[in-house]
DNA sequence: TAAATAATCTAACACTGTTAAGCAAAGTTA
DNA sequence: TAACTTTGCTTAACAGTGTTAGATTATTTA
């Protein structure tokens, strides 16, 4: 009787295990390193029995994806918990998604599809200085000069590219906004930027 | 005499065959499509002849890394070139970064990190959702209701969504900057966000 | 104890990036 | 012209990948 229920806890356990030997090793060589054997191996099991709980690879990653969203909407609450103020209540939510970011990396690279793949972007190499530089220097061009400061400089800069790659990412994985609305936030975006600026 | 610089030449041109090839697969395919093996199929010779151009993998995708800032410096000097005003020509560079982006995806892509692998986020699970949603209604909330439009919540989300997932991004494939900046970009962008929207 | 079922593994397939060995044509030298 | 060297290219292989089918072992049931 009782043994059915220990066998599907262990059924489960094992499914656990194997989420939690794919987050470990990924956090330990990157998600490059991840492979259907090494999960296995983790989990003193031959590859063939992840099949039984996941019908195939892309199923782990999206079972993590899931995941990392529930993590998250956690810690959003917890953020809207500790103010009372709407505003605040908003800043904290965004600081919480920056933090969860950072503080499960690999959840976030994979619910967000950034990176994981290829040459590590290591790309220190002069032209992608060039562009970089255009436009670091016509920030500073544009920014009255009383205020500039390269710190300054810096900021905006940052903020620009953020927002304007940001917006690039999240069309290219979904592709769901219409381009009214892409057009609508980048050019609100650039104008306001570049508006605060002076 | 005149033979070798033919040699030479051809040499070239199958180095750029190999680029054009790879290219040329990961906009029929996508980026884990693209092979050395299929690359060879392309150009008509076996694997191996690849090697004798390009040390391996990665270094064809940094070759095309480096060709796609090279088209981007291009362009931006383009649209330098079509405006007088700084500001103006600040915002067209932004506007060419952000065309290039989607006329050159595959580019983009390799050059940024994006997605790139596994996936494709597909992802529009529930759980996905929640987060949006959550985000979403507290900016509807903190929006005067005389301008609360369905239009203009959708704006303020992405705008903020942008600049946040962007910074996180840009900050987990190149981890040069440092935290200080990105507090001090992350603070005042929500901060502006908020204050514009009231 | 014997049959049936569940749990697990081995072996294989078709791929991947990469390297070493070999072949055949071309060029160089005697 | 004959022998030698270099070049261009291919075949074969290694170690790894995701995934599946078949055999094997262990457990439960009759």
């Amino acid at each position: 009787m009782a043994s059915k229920e220990r066998i599907l806890r262990l059924k489960d356990e094992t499914r656990t295990n194997i989420l939690a030997a794919s987050i470990a090793i990924v956090k330990e060589e990157g998600w490059q390193a991840l492979s259907m054997r090494k999960i296995a191996d983790k989990i003193e099991y031959t590859a063939p029995i992840i099949y039984e709980y996941f019908s195939n690879k892309d199923a782990i990653l999206n079972e993590l994806t899931r995941e990392g969203f529930v993590k998250l909407a956690k810690l959003m609450e917890i953020a809207i918990s500790e103010h009372s103020d709407p505003a605040k209540q908003l800043e904290a939510m965004w600081l919480a998604y920056w933090n969860f970011a950072f503080a499960e990396k690999e959840l976030y690279q994979v619910m967000y599809g950034v990176e994981m793949n290829c040459c590590a972007m290591a790309n220190t190499c002069s032209d992608t200085q060039i562009t970089m530089n255009m436009l670091w220097d016509k920030i500073e061009e544009i920014i009255p000069a009383e205020k500039r400061t390269e710190e300054y400089v810096d900021t905006k800069y940052y903020t620009f590219w953020s927002v304007v790659h940001g917006l690039i990412s999240i069309n290219m994985t979904r592709k769901s906004t219409s381009d009214e609305l892409n057009k609508q936030v980048l050019k609100d975006a650039i104008t306001g930027i570049i508006s605060s600026m002076r």
